[in-house]
RNA sequence: GGGUGCAUAGCUCAGCUGGUAGAGCAUCUCGUUUACACCGAGACGGUCGGGAGUUCGAAUCUCUCUGCACCCA
């Protein structure tokens, strides 16, 4: 093996390996299935730090389970994106100066096809290098054949169970792509804009109303003005009219208990089809709903002459001084408001009057006695995590889906685009709607003559929609599978917060009502990636890092040209590129892959978003060199030789051998319990420790006296070499879900060694902890150990003394136990103390320095000659600080009455036993110090 | 306005059902001993955001205040 680890070289050829020996294919063995489903990423999309970090996760889970026995599959697949494909689909052609109308729907939809055959498949080769062992051979893409036919099911399922409508109703509209996009699709922040007080004259001519609006152009739709109805001012104009300015309609003044008197003037003008809240009134008062923008948002044919055709911008700078010019202007106010923009095109979204497509989500029973969909969709969904049969992880999530639930609108499904599900339904030319799934199945469902002519719905469904289905689409429903059977409840979802709303819960919906069951037994609910201050990643802000670039690194000037190009702000390239020079002064180094994934999984605590520190990443490739290390260490020392695979042979392990083995047992039960509880940062820190501070800090140190000893016994030596490699071998299945890849390559080297074979690590059985393997003597043993030698070290370190310089050990006030330990032990702290002669003695030595072991044990280092008996003191004065602080702490604990009566009795003796141990160990300090 | 988190060593974070405050990184000192300088040995560093309460005992439970983040309206 190199002497140092290099990723690069072996990370390569063991993906190919396992792919092409199925070993990521469900396997036979087994009765349990555990099954994840990877979210659907977009088709076209290529991987983030998002990704990486779920996909990390996911891998953990999911070898830990193949090793575990159980029939393990992770289905991969991808996304349409709808709306996001269309729009990069769209700039490309915008770019070559073509639209989409130039071409018409079927021939840019083969523009999609092929910008998907080109681009799409980045993401699914960037999971390969990061060593996500999903199942390929079962890859599914949303618009695949099955999908589709799975997704005309339910539609068509849903339409006959009356669960699904068309309606004229007010919708989010976004006028740059010109669709109705869903609540969640809207993002509104706090803005800075106006607010104007325009005075609406009585048609009476008895006087005047001023109202208040944040957008002054949608008064060519007002069709009424309210108050409140407890408003004593206004209540004398109840009931009149308004001639509305510019327009000159007559609209009526009506009271409703939505106004709020004390806001603005206390009167509003309803514009019932271009706002959700005066829709509400518009409906309570049977007011008439005047459309006034089109799909583009220009004002429309409804408006008067003079503002037809302008944009909504310059409608609303035109009304403004219209009103002016009238002295119908009464002031204009800063205000801040919440502006509603699309998260795909940052556009202000509009209300708009549409028919659209809707999933009844909030009926209770329908008119005709069926269930509605708040009783047949909405109250499942809560009873399954009500009652447990879906979990989330942390559990407080449950909070969040319950509350969206509780608060749910019907889902508006369909979408003004072209690329995605088109909507199963055709009309004749009367109007009337057919829902089926295909035109002759609604030609001979609903029996219409063949020479109907029937056109088929343009819209397409939310993408959500499909990926509802997600967990039974891709095991073959409709159809009844044996994948299915086998896979269906699947048992974990790993997500983001984010999506709880958009995916989660719908995917509970359809699962419950299409496959019947829920479709995931756990939710594993992660944060979200930021950079190393803490910020969300973004292209805009110039602050993402690519997970490929950490794996295979990357150069600064490579780095910063990926930065800065392509941004939708170039005015910001300058200000990123400074900022990245700084953060990454020498570029990025390449991690690898395993570095980054145990990186990611030591970050992945409970509910918190996490920062990604690169130093972390490089500690964590450390820590793989560690083991690389290590494993040469053990391979020098038992390659050729005999390690113990003849169980006939003796094995005569030692104190240390027995430590580690009971060390090994503790890590692996902790380990697996992490696992269980998905806590992949305890985890990962758990074998960390295990490996770095025991292993390799002691262990390994404790078998170089043995193996290195001429006069050792073959019994001897065998167990020591027999209990390296197998406690490595074990090590490397423990990590593996972590850091496949240098696992794979040292197990390979490794598993013969320790009686193992098999053409991979990745189905091995996960190790098991074994009761017996626990050997509490040994741990004692090695415990009093590392305080001997922790205990001259110290003192050499404190008194300058260089490892290098041989001294001597006398050991006072040893006990039996200590005498037989110091006896035994004497090869270990010869090496690891550096101490040469051990002696025991009954009286102090002077010109010493002295350590405590246990309270009675003495260590002294005698130093005639060299003692600087001034710095000695102070040494032991400084030491005898810190032990007086213990000691008052205690005492006063003890001498607390309190305590001594209420704590369990067995605290309250080891803490005696403790004071004792600490006074004795002070007493001793303090004879010494007397007798400087 | 409603909800959910978070605040612990210089930095990033652990700390399970209340019982001696931990890790990594950074810093400082020593060391190139035949697995590893992507290393080893040692050290420094915290009235656990403020206040109150429950308790023999609180980083941990309750209340409250402050600051920050996110979600919903």
């Amino acid at each position: 093996m190199d002497k140092t680890y290099d990723p690069s070289s072996i990370e390569g050829k063991w993906y190919a390996i396992w792919e092409n020996n199925g070993h990521f294919k469900p396997a036979a063995q087994g009765k349990d299935s555990y099954c994840v489903m990877l979210p659907p990423p977009n088709v076209t999309g290529s991987l983030h730090m998002g990704h990486a970090f779920q996909d990390t996760i996911m891998d953990a889970l999911i070898r830990y389970h193949r090793m575990s026995g159980k029939r393990t599959l992770w289905q991969p697949g991808t996304d349409h994106a709808g709306i996001a494909t269309q729009m990069v689909v769209e700039r490309r052609l915008a770019a070559q100066g073509v639209s989409r109308h130039d071409l018409g729907r079927d021939e840019f939809l083969t523009k999609v096809w092929e910008w998907k055959a080109e681009s799409g498949g980045t993401i699914m080769r960037q999971m390969r290098r990061l060593g996500a062992s999903c199942d390929w051979s079962r890859e599914r893409f949303t618009m695949d054949d099955g999908l589709n036919d799975a997704v005309k099911e339910v539609f068509v399922r849903l339409f006959d169970d009356g669960l699904i409508y068309r309606g004229k109703r007010l919708v989010n509209w976004d006028p740059v792509l010109q669709t109705a996009i869903s609540d969640l699709e809207v993002i509104s922040e706090e803005e800075q804009g106006s607010m104007w007080h325009f005075r609406y004259p009585l048609t009476d001519g008895s006087g005047s109303l001023v109202v208040a609006t944040t957008r002054p152009e949608t008064m060519l739709g007002d069709t009424a003005v309210a108050v409140s109805p407890d408003d004593e001012r206004y209540a004398s104009f109840i009931g009149k009219t308004i001639t509305l300015p510019l327009v000159g309609r007559e609209i009526p003044i009506i009271a409703d208990s939505y106004v709020d008197p004390a806001f603005g003037t206390g009167c509003v003008k309803i514009t019932p089809a271009h706002d959700f809240n005066d829709y509400a009134i518009g409906q309570r008062h049977a007011l008439p709903m005047i459309t006034i923008l089109t799909p583009t948002a220009h004002i429309n044919d409804n408006a008067p002459e003079a503002y037809r055709g302008l944009d909504r911008f310059e409608a609303r700078k035109r009304v403004v001084a219209d009103l002016d010019a009238l002295g119908l202007l009464v002031e204009i106010k800063p205000h801040t408001l919440m502006v509603p923009r699309g998260d795909r095109t940052q556009s202000v979204i509009e209300p708009m009057l549409t028919d659209q497509w809707f999933v009844d989500l909030t009926r209770d029973t329908q008119a005709d006695g069926r269930m509605g969909g708040k009783q047949a969709i909405t109250d499942p969904a809560l009873a399954c995590v009500a009652d447990g049969r879906v979990k989330f992880v942390p559990d407080n999530w449950s909070n969040t889906y319950n509350q969206w639930l509780n608060n749910i609108q019907d889902w508006c499904i369909s979408r003004q685009i072209w690329w995605g599900h088109r909507i199963p339904a055709w009309y004749d030319d009367n109007g009337s709607v057919y829902v089926a799934r295909t035109e002759d199945e609604a030609r001979s469902k609903y029996n219409l003559p063949a020479h109907l002519a029937l056109r088929q719905d343009t819209d397409v469904l939310d993408t959500w929609f499909s990926s509802a289905l997600w967990p039974f689409s891709t095991l073959g429903w409709p159809n009844q599978t044996a994948e299915l059977k086998d896979f269906y409840p699947t048992s974990t979802l790993v997500t983001g917060f984010d999506i709880i709303f958009f995916w989660v819960a719908r995917m509970v919906m359809f699962g419950l009502y299409f496959a019947k069951d829920v479709p995931f037994k756990t939710v594993y609910v992660h944060g979200l990636v930021r950079d190393a201050e803490g910020q969300k990643m973004s292209k805009s802000k110039g602050n993402v890092l690519d997970p490929i670039d950490l794996i295979d690194g990357i150069t600064l000037e490579d780095l910063v040209v990926k930065r800065t190009t392509g941004l939708m702000q170039p005015e910001m390239a300058k200000k990123i590129e400074v900022k990245t020079r700084k953060e990454f002064e020498r570029g990025i180094p390449a991690y690898g892959t395993d570095a980054l994934r145990f990186t990611f999984a030591s970050l992945a605590s409970n509910g918190r978003d996490i920062r990604f520190d690169q130093k972390r990443c490089e500690g964590y490739r450390n820590f793989c060199n560690k083991l690389w290390n290590a494993t040469r260490y053990v391979l020098m020392n038992t390659e050729g030789q005999d390690t113990g695979l003849d169980a006939t042979l003796p094995c005569d392990y030692s104190q240390a051998d027995k430590w580690v083995i009971s060390r090994l047992q503790q890590t692996e039960s902790e380990v697996i319990r992490h696992f269980e509880q998905y806590r992949l940062d305890l985890l990962s820190q758990a074998v960390y420790d295990f490996f770095w501070s025991d292993y390799c800090d002691w262990y390994l140190e404790l078998t170089k006296p043995v193996l290195n000893n001429p006069d050792s016994s073959d019994a001897q030596k065998r167990a020591a070499r027999k209990t390296l490699v197998r406690v490595l071998e074990a090590t490397l299945r423990l990590l593996h879900p972590i850091v496949p890849f240098i696992t794979e390559e040292i197990w390979q080297k490794v598993a013969p060694l320790a009686g193992k074979s098999g053409d991979t690590i990745s189905t091995q059985a996960y190790p098991q902890p074994r009761a017996e393997g626990i050997c509490p003597i040994a741990l004692a043993n090695i415990a009093w150990l590392q305080e001997a030698i922790l205990a001259v070290r110290r003192l050499r370190a404190d008194l300058s003394l260089a490892p290098s310089k041989p001294i001597n050990l006398i050991a006072v006030d040893a006990n039996a136990q200590d005498q037989q330990r110091l006896s035994e032990f004497a090869p270990y702290l010869r090496f690891l103390a550096k101490v040469e002669g051990i002696e025991l003695a009954n009286e102090d030595p002077t010109q010493a320095a002295v350590a405590v072991v246990g309270g009675n044990l003495k260590l002294f280092l005698p130093m005639a000659g060299l003692i600087d008996f001034e710095a000695e003191k102070a040494r032991l004065q400084k030491e005898m600080g810190k032990l007086d602080v213990e000691i008052e702490k205690l005492t006063g604990k003890l001498n607390h009455s309190g305590f001594v009566d209420k704590a369990p009795a067995a605290l309250v003796e080891k803490e005696k036993a403790r004071l004792a141990e600490l006074q004795n160990a002070k007493s001793n300090l303090e004879k010494q110090y007397a007798a400087f």
